[in-house]
Parts: structure tokens; sequence; C-alpha cells
DNA sequence: TAGCAATAGTTGTATATACAACTATTGCAT
DNA sequence: ATGCAATAGTTGTATATACAACTATTGCTA
């Protein structure tokens, strides 16, 4: 059995297998085959639109299906991408969470949860791998001071591992206590505390913030009154902190 | 927060929600109030088009994405009903479903095999409890005989409880087979086993099979190959066993 | 009453189109 | 180099339409 979950005998229905069912096998076989390796990025919704000769929206439908699996991930603007392996099998986390969930008393939300903190695992992950691999995935943005109020950008706010009370009134939560609230739910939590202190996230992207490049991409910035963190190529597959950061 | 998950922040993302979400928000407000029921059979597609005013894709997919999140059941051609509150909270089945499936080590099956789970008991369960609703959901079908291969009709083995193993060759599994296999993961075992012991079935909807009801009224069925399990409603809510098994 | 045909209703799949929102790149003026 | 504008690319939302597959009901015929 492939990793999109398509059975023999689901294609086998009426000898007419659905077109997107076709689309998501085609994508799964180069995952699997290690053709398209992690974060790579798969075809638009255009390009497989020519290429199996679809509309748009069937397409569409098969890697959206396929995201919901937690097989890809995507990102408005950018692209699809390959999620990272981990998340695909991370059913332990998947358990630590539901544990999580189900003391609270929240038991009918813990599917949501179970698949959105995969996402946003997905997304923090491939951040923090961008040393490793030459795709710029942006960004992860944070408006932060100690002991004052956490700003989250808007699509973080809705995928992140935060519990339902914090989610009501995000805006009076400490860094503090959202550490301490995502640190039971995540195995994520060294990782998300080093992107919160500048210095570590130098550190652990190999990133030169005091001396710059030779040469640097320019990029430009859509500002949303928040901080954004901006991780620029430069050649030799270096990083450097951005000069972008804008408020 | 709504069983629907949506949370006040993602509606405030642009001050300008999905209409999506909207038809969401309706319906769950409808659930959660009790005005629907479990079973109920929620506004069909196009009396939503209707309703709010809104392409029929545009309701369809609030439908779906309520489905995925096991708050619906969609059957084609039948339409769509309030799922039961029991598989909507049912995270001990799933936790102790991920058990099973991770000692097998097929982790990356997990999530979807939880999410067809929930399908597959919530039909079972709609079947179960039709002596205690007037909706005539359909339907079980079995072909069954002692220590010959089983079939399903084919929605049930995509949707089933059935390990991987099993999906593979499933025609060379007998019922014992199945039950082993299928016990521990669900706790529907007894409906299940009820279900193929004719006698129990029918003590279990009260239906009397050997004399027949005084008005019943007819049915066609589409013939498959497989024995059709009828349920005919009658009047004053009796049930009985349909004459029309058809081979 | 039983069997069959016809019809309407509901969900599933698919196409074509349009615009919005966001991202990424390029080119130009300073 | 820096900043800005313009353009193209990608995903998100939404509409309108058509047909397929299946279900449910009704009506006719024998």
């Amino acid at each position: 059995m492939s990793i999109s979950g398509l059975s023999t005998t689901e294609l086998s229905k009426n000898e007419k297998p659905a077109k997107y069912t076709l689309i998501k096998q085609h994508i799964c076989q180069n995952i699997e085959s290690g053709k398209w390796p992690q974060h790579f990025k798969v075809p638009s919704e255009n390009e497989l639109t020519q290429q199996f000769d679809v509309s748009r929206m069937t397409a569409r439908r098969a890697l959206q299906e396929l995201t919901e699996q937690g097989i890809l991930v995507r990102a408005q603007g950018s692209g699809t991408f390959v999620a990272t392996f981990k998340s695909q099998s991370s059913l332990l986390e998947i358990r630590n969470i539901s544990d999580e969930i189900h003391e609270r008393g929240h038991r009918h939300h813990a599917k949501q949860l179970m698949l959105k903190s995969i996402a946003v695992t997905e997304e923090i992950t491939i951040l923090l791998n961008l040393k490793n691999n030459e795709h710029v995935f942006l960004s992860q943005i944070l408006h932060f001071e100690d002991d004052k109020p956490i700003q989250l950008e808007q699509r973080y706010v809705n995928a992140a591992l935060v519990p339902e009370y914090l989610l009501q009134d995000f805006t009076t939560t400490t860094p503090h206590e959202y550490l301490s609230a995502v640190a039971p739910l995540t195995e994520a939590t060294h990782e998300i505390e080093a992107i919160l202190a500048d210095n570590e996230v130098c550190q652990l992207l190999d990133i030169d913030n005091s001396e710059p490049c030779l040469q640097v991409k320019r990029r430009t910035w859509s500002s949303k009154g928040v901080v954004s963190l901006a991780i620029l190529t430069a050649p030799g597959n270096k990083y450097r902190l951005g000069s972008h950061l804008v408020f």
C-alpha cells in the first residue's frame, strides 16, 4: 500500500479510477521512489493541469487531499512542498497531544489539533532545515518582548499548537506563558525557543549576523506590523539575518 | 470554541470570513443547540445554495469539511446526516487504533485509518439506531457464509476498520478471521457480530421476521451480486426484514 | 400484490472561468 | 547599493455548468 493510502480495491471500484487519484498516485510514487525529497517543490496546480490534461480544480483536489494527509505542505504564493517524513509518521506526537487534549476535556477538538500540529511542526521544521537545503521557505514571524504580549502572524495563530484557552485571548499571553503551555504538547520546544532568541537562531542556522555577506539577494517584504525574520541566501549557501526587519 | 473548531481569531483574519465558514458555523450552531439531533438530515447542497445565496460548490465545501471532521456523514443519493456524538468525541477509540497500527509498524496510515474508522463506526451506528429514529438510513450489506470468504460492499471495504494485511486480499478472509482482527480495534464488535448473524439482527432491531407486516413500503434494490439486508418501514414504526434479499 | 419503468432528488466528479491574496522576481530610478 | 514599482507566479475563494452514479419515490401494468 502506498503512503497515500490508496488501496488497489479502491481503484477497481468501477474499473475507472477518478482522475485526481491518478495524480495522487503519481505524486506519491515520486515521493516514495525518492525522486522528490523532503521540501521538494512539487509541480504547481497549473503545471499538473497541463501534464495530466485536467482542470485546475482537479489537480488542486489531489494536492489538497495529500496536504490533509500530511504528505504535502502548501504555502500561498510560494508553492506546494513535500512534507518531512517525520511529520508523516509522527504518530507518537499525535498520541501525546491527544493525551493532553483529553485531560483538558476538549475531546472533540483532538482530531483538528492533530492535523494542525502536524502542519505547524512541518513549517517550523522546514524553516530550521534551511541550512541543509537550497530552498528558501519563508518564514517564521514573531513580535516578541519579554513580559509583553506575543504577536504571531495570523496563520501561525491559526495553526499553532496552542491550547484553546490561550487562543481565546492570545494578546494577553507572555512568552513565558506561551512556552510553558506549548512545551508539553510538542517536541519542537527547543526549536521554538531558538527562534524566540535571535542569537540562538543565528547559531542554529549558521548565520553570521555581525558581518555582512559579500553578496546578498535583495528581498522586499510586505510589512504587517510584525517583526519579520528574514533569511537571505548568499553565495556559497551561506545565510545571514536580513537587514529588512520591519515593524 | 464551537465543535467546528473555528476560532474567533480565524474569522477576523481579514475582517471578511470565507462564505463556507459561515455555512459551517450555521450548521454547527444548529447541532450544538440541539435543534439538529443525531442522524438529522441536514439541508442538501442545493438547499444550502439557495439559503445562503452561494454556489453549490461553496455549500458542498462546508458539508465536506464537516464530514472530514466527523461531524456529518454523507451518503450518495440519500443525503447528509448529523453524525453521532459518540464518534465526534471518540478519542479513546482513536488512541486504541493508534496503538494497534503503531505496533504493526504502519505509522503513516494511522491518520487515515482514524478518519475512516470514525466514518464506518458512524454508518454502523446509524444503522443500528434505526429503531429509535424515523430516518431510514441504508444499508449494511454483507455476503456471508461460514468458513467462506466474506464479500463486503465496496464502500465498506474501503472504509472498514480492517488492518492493512486484511485489505490486501480481503477475499481470502473468513468471518472468524475478520472478527478476530477487527475485535481489538473497535467498540462496535458486538454490533458487527449481530449483523453477521441474522437472528440477532432481528432481535436487535425489534424485527419480526416470521410474520409479515400488514403493510410494507415497497422498495427496489440495485442488485450488486451481494446480499442486501433490507430494512423496511411499516406503519407504527415497526420494522421487518425485507423479502428482497437479492444475490 | 408484485414487478417494472419513469421520474425526481442527492451526492460525486469534472471543466471553465474569474478574481483575491500573497509571494517571488525583475527592472528602473535614485 | 537602496528603494520602489511593475510583473509574473502560486495558492485561496467563488461562481456557473454539466454529467455520472446512486437513491428514493411514484405511478403504471399485469
